[in-house]
DNA sequence: ATCTCCCGCCATATG
DNA sequence: CATATGGCGGGAGAT
């Protein structure tokens, strides 16, 4: 049997007897490998990894070749590499088959050094699985376990048996954009420091005890279904692998990555990682194997990572000694980055047929390539607002002369006008969606508004505008939290809703200056558009037609699957979401509501029976706190120039929201004392435009999802906590006493070293330059903003990072990298 | 001893 | 049904 499982080391082991007595091995234990392996083993990993890279580039050879030098603990890899002079390539691949040269990280860089990392969109590259365990000798298996992760990373993509296509990292920008999203929508970090402070706390305990605050804290035990983040255009083809479940792997993965990507600073232990990805699925017992299990997958999933440099691993040291853990080395994922990123591809994705590349453009409009009619996915958060609006509408319009009312649609036009700038580019993407669907379907295969600016943006060819998109308009959705765009699809009557109520707020003067001139940037925009496209826009912006909308039919919700943290949270957000849906649940389905804003493959949510998608017992928002606190309104706005710096998109796209704003100051500028706001006399009546007001506010994070603005904020101070928000989860909610006091535990003012404040902190070491290879600092951003730890070189080659102040401040842990 | 994680059995999914 | 996938965990190399 044994001899049988290792046909490949046999052939391939010319010099090294198989003289190993593998006869009397039992059949299920792995066989006994030569032993020893001579020092002048010319071969190993290392040095079969570098022969890749230098084959790849000889400048990076050489540095290699001098990191190895200098590197300590090359140690023999000297000795070695002069043997493999002699060594011919064949003899290579048949080298001395030592376990490490099996490792999944090296077959991962033999696959991927088969591919280009950014293929052009003519060579779209297909991966032949016989071809490729064949080539690389190895076990089909083995493959699966690259594919997989690969394909989380959306950078590969099933076609069929056997079947997959090459993207390279050209997706990987979006992908990582969407998790992180979605890791914070998780509130990973707050997991995170739970899991850390449960382990200081009961660090000397005789373990067993499981803590109920445990449970509590991971909220709701619903099953987190084991939800595929996917992107546009990129999802499972061959309606195959969709088959829910058994996509745990790419799953387990995608959380892995959001994890570096939540983190600060971006390491992440595989111990913790472990827990939170087993605690999500069923938070119950520690079960030893199950998470035993789990390390191993991780490790498998690590093996790959690193391979696509992504990460590395370092050892995080504490008391209790080292743990393994590694490190995020792959890009910064910037916050809103869309727009840049279109730009980007845009070039690539010329090429008439822009089939091949999944640029934003493209995405756009073929997110729902084959029918489209019922296949409409939109963003939460924009359904969210739209049936805020309508339900203020609505009830505005049901005694209209309700003074009270009016100066209430006055006030929540002048909130919309001054805070949610990004929504209303949202609806003049709206409008010019409608436009493209209704008046001139051709249009949308002309770049969409964002391209406008960008002249050199190529223009799509007209073929390129799906004809089932007839009825329907793509419209790219650009999440106000994490940039993320999203491809959201509205037949006209939304579109006309939305539009018809627009003008009311949308071409609203904002007085207020503030922050950066940013806003007046994106007023300008929007008047522009708004001229430019003013005559088309005036056919859709009719007045009655909205009031006639009243009977409509209304887009259907689909309530998230995320689960929330914490109950209380989604409790209240539960009440909002269902009594909207209570008036609209018979009715039409138009929209489809994805959970959490993921991007689902519209043939999920097939006949607009999407509820097959998502449970939909569960209602909770938990997507609607931001990290950071954001507001065009206060007048003192704190705004570091790195900051700034990560704002490097088309103006018009530059939204109040990527303006970094400190708890404090937020609370000490009361929000409402805004000159526009005191233009408005409105009576302290809770009026059911509060609702909305509150939702919105909370939804672009100008407060925090518990507090709730009074109707009348002119005469009453906006009660914004001043408790910082815990970090990007900041989904506390001040008013239940279980959450706060959970909260509070953390004690020592551990709250307070929330991302916000690190990264506004001015003595925040940034992270030195390492004296790596290119290819290590290749996708490396200088002094991120998130690096919030300090590093110091080490003579050993290895690097200490002191963190985890910010977290669990009375512990220290340093970071070896190896 | 602990950390890593390869190997391949075998349950499932797919076609 | 034959294959393709991939969950899973034993237990062996690496350190």
């Amino acid at each position: 049997r044994n001899v049988l499982k290792t046909p490949l080391k046999q052939a391939a082991t010319s010099q090294w007897v198989l003289t190993e007595r593998q006869s009397d091995c039992q059949p299920l234990t792995t066989p006994p490998k030569p032993k020893e392996t001579p020092p002048a083993d010319p071969w190993t990993p290392t040095s079969n990894l570098k022969m890749l890279i230098s084959a790849a580039s000889p400048e990076i050879r050489s540095r290699e070749q001098r990191k190895q030098l200098s590197n300590s603990s090359s140690e023999v890899l000297q000795a070695k590499h002069c043997l493999q002079e002699h060594l011919l390539s064949d003899e290579y691949e048949k080298s001395q088959p030592s376990r490490k040269e099996k490792s999944l990280g090296l077959l991962c860089h033999k696959f991927l050094a088969r591919y280009p990392d950014y293929p052009s969109a003519g060579q779209k590259s297909y991966i032949c699985l016989d071809e490729v365990t064949e080539e690389l000798h190895v076990e089909r298996r083995r493959i699966y376990d690259i594919v997989n992760v690969l394909e989380s990373l959306h950078m590969v993509s099933r076609l069929a048996r056997n079947r997959y296509v090459w993207h390279g990292r050209h997706n990987l920008p979006q992908t990582l954009q969407a998790l992180k999203k979605v890791g914070e929508e998780n509130k990973y970090i707050q997991q995170i420091q739970m899991i850390k402070k449960r382990e200081y706390e009961h660090e000397f305990d005789a373990d067993g005890e499981r803590n109920e605050e445990m449970a509590s804290s991971f909220g709701s035990s619903e099953q987190s279904e084991m939800s595929f983040v996917e992107l546009p255009g990129v999802e499972f083809r061959a309606a195959s692998v969709n088959g829910r479940k058994y996509k745990s792997l790419r799953v387990m993965s995608q959380k892995f990555v959001m994890l570096f990507l939540v983190s600060t600073p971006q390491i992440v232990s595989l111990e913790v990682a472990a827990k939170i990805l087993i605690g999500e699925d069923q938070l119950e017992d520690l079960d030893k194997s199950k998470f035993k299990t789990k390390i191993r997958r991780l490790y498998d999933i690590a093996n790959v990572l690193s391979s696509l440099k992504l990460i590395k691993k370092v050892h995080v040291t504490e008391e209790r000694g080292r743990k393994p853990a590694f490190k995020w080395t792959g890009p910064e994922v910037l916050p809103n980055i869309q727009d840049t990123k279109l730009e980007a591809t845009s070039t690539t994705c010329s090429p008439p047929i822009s089939e091949s590349t999944p640029s934003k453009e493209h995405c756009s409009k073929n997110l729902f390539p084959s029918k489209g009619k019922q296949n409409f996915t939109r963003h939460s958060s924009l359904i969210k607002l739209v049936k805020s609006i309508e339900n203020d509408r609505r009830k505005i319009q049901s005694a209209p002369t309700s003074p009270v009312k009016i100066s209430m649609y006055l006030l929540l036009s002048l909130f919309l006008s001054h805070i949610a700038l990004l929504e209303i580019v949202f609806i003049y993407k709206i409008i010019w969606g409608l436009i493209c669907s209704e008046e001139m379907p051709l249009k949308c295969a002309l770049p969409s508004p964002e391209a406008v600016p960008k002249p050199e943006a190529p223009q799509q060819p007209l073929g390129a505008c799906p004809a089932g998109h007839s009825s329907v308009s793509p419209v790219l959705l650009p999440h106000p939290h994490s940039g993320v765009s999203y491809a959201i699809y509205l037949h006209p009557s939304q579109a006309h809703t939305v539009t018809t109520y627009s003008p009311g707020f949308m071409l609203q003067p904002l007085p207020c200056a503030n922050a950066t001139g940013i806003k007046s940037n994106n007023l300008q925009v929007l008047n522009k558009i708004s001229t430019e496209e003013g005559d088309n826009q005036i056919a859709v912006a009719e007045p009655t037609k909205s009031l006639a909308a009243e009977e409509r039919p209304e887009m259907k919700s689909e309530t998230p699957t995320q689960r929330c943290l914490k109950r209380s949270q989604a409790l209240q957000e539960n009440n909002l979401i269902k009594k909207r849906r209570s008036d609209e649940e018979s009715l039409d389905i138009s929209l489809t509501f994805i959970p959490s804003g993921y991007l689902i493959p519209l043939t999920h949510c097939t006949h607009g029976s999407k509820a097959d998608c998502s449970n939909k017992e569960k209602a909770g928002m938990c997507s609607l706190q931001h990290p950071a606190y954001s507001s065009p309104i206060t007048g003192v706005i704190p705004m570091t120039a790195s900051e700034l710096k990560t704002v490097n998109i088309p103006a018009f796209h530059i939204t109040p929201l990527n303006i970094m704003v400190s708890p404090n100051s937020i609370a000490a500028a009361p929000v409402l004392s805004n000159s526009c706001l005191n233009s408005s006399n409105t009576s302290s009546a809770q009026n059911p435009s509060s609702s909305a007001l509150n939702f919105m506010l909370q939804h672009i994070g100008l407060i925090p999802a518990g507090v709730q603005v009074p109707a009348n904020p002119v005469l009453q101070h906006v009660p914004v906590s001043s408790q910082p928000e815990n970090s990007s989860s900041g989904n506390t909610n001040v008013q239940e006493g279980k959450v706060s006091k959970n909260i509070l535990h953390f004690g020592h003012g551990g709250l307070r070293g929330n991302t916000l404040v690190s990264s506004l902190q001015p003595s925040a070491p940034k992270e030195p330059q390492e004296p790596q290879t290119i290819t290590e600092n290749f996708f490396r951003t200088p002094g991120g903003p998130n690096s919030g730890s300090s590093l110091s070189s080490h003579s050993d080659g290895t690097e200490r990072i002191s963190q985890g102040t910010l977290y669990i401040p009375q512990r220290k842990l340093e970071v070896l990298e190896d």
